[in-house]
DNA sequence: CGCGACCCTTCACGGTCGTGCAACAAGCGG
DNA sequence: CCGCTTGTTGCACGACCGTGAAGGGTCGCG
């Protein structure tokens, strides 16, 4: 993933928009601007004027940063989700059913896989899904986290901040 | 916790012996030197000549940091419970329940095994845990320290500041 | 355009079961 | 006697999970 670079205080909105979407950014501060507050891990800042050399050696702790901090929520066999330093406990269906969304994090599981997956014993009227989605939406919100549904494919889990300009 | 300041390259030695601690430090670093490969989360670094704020805004993410990176509570063989300066005495039995969350500190420990640690010799009846549980968690409270219940699981251990998003 | 078929979201309900909690009783030491 | 620890009982509450039903989009078809 790729750092950005932004001029501070001019790019203050920029700033924002990248740091709810997770990027990793360095912030050039201008002239005698006092440092800004630092907002997260993926954020650092240096003054200008500054050395190449010295940029690049932030720049490339933030995108190491960047690298490690991305990984997906994991589920532990107790049925723990961790995400972002918080957790939440998911009932046995919702655990088995996230199991399958982290399997392809990001990517688009169907309806059908998704059935299985939550009762390997034959599912159901076709409603529990839809339900238990409902529920397991709900619960992963607090971690920032969001199920996306893609009509008439099935769904997706990924991080709550970014917003898809999807269709 | 104090951020230590340190010159680089000159305390060298220092840096490495305050990482093993796991203190936070930021590194001056002087002249042209080239700026080093930031160790940890708990390491930063400025180039020298730097103004005050600047030093002080580094300073303080450091010391957020630190902070938020948390020691594990500790039970001595009296039964006394030591964390954040503070200590309760615990009885016996919840003394040994403690021993057990410790083992597993902010992960989940199952009734049964939490059973065997508090009665070796065979279990008393079923709500004995149960009750023992809740005055564990009541003596505890005092302690900033909460124990958290994962339906149909156990029990796990955590600060109770720290806010999961839990159910 | 209206209409219906589909797909999905959301709520409300009831059954079941795990857990929280007050209260009580027995044992033990000071 | 009093206070602390421990075990027990009984009940209330809330979590979990399936079901039915209302409602809102979106699509294709006439």
């Amino acid at each position: 993933m790729d750092v950005a670079l932004l001029r501070w205080p001019l790019e203050r909105d920029r700033r924002e928009e990248l740091r709810r979407d997770g990027q990793p950014r360095l912030l050039l501060v201008e002239g005698d601007e006092a440092p800004p507050t630092v907002a997260d891990e993926l954020e650092d800042w240096i003054r200008l004027p500054a050395a190449d050399a010295d940029v690049q050696a932030r720049v490339s702790v933030l995108a190491g940063r960047a690298q490690r901090s991305e990984p997906c929520p994991e589920l532990d066999s107790d049925g723990l989700l961790r995400f972002g330093g918080r957790w939440v406990s998911l009932p046995p269906v919702e655990a088995r059913l996230m199991g399958a969304l982290l399997g392809r994090y990001r990517a688009v599981v169907s309806r059908e896989a998704l059935a299985r997956a939550g009762w390997p014993h034959g599912s159901p009227g076709r409603n529990a899904l839809d339900v238990h989605m409902l529920r397991l939406r709900r619960r992963v919100a607090g971690l920032e986290l969001a199920i996306r549904t893609v009509r008439s494919r099935g769904y997706l889990l990924e991080r709550a901040a970014t917003e898809a300009a999807s269709g």
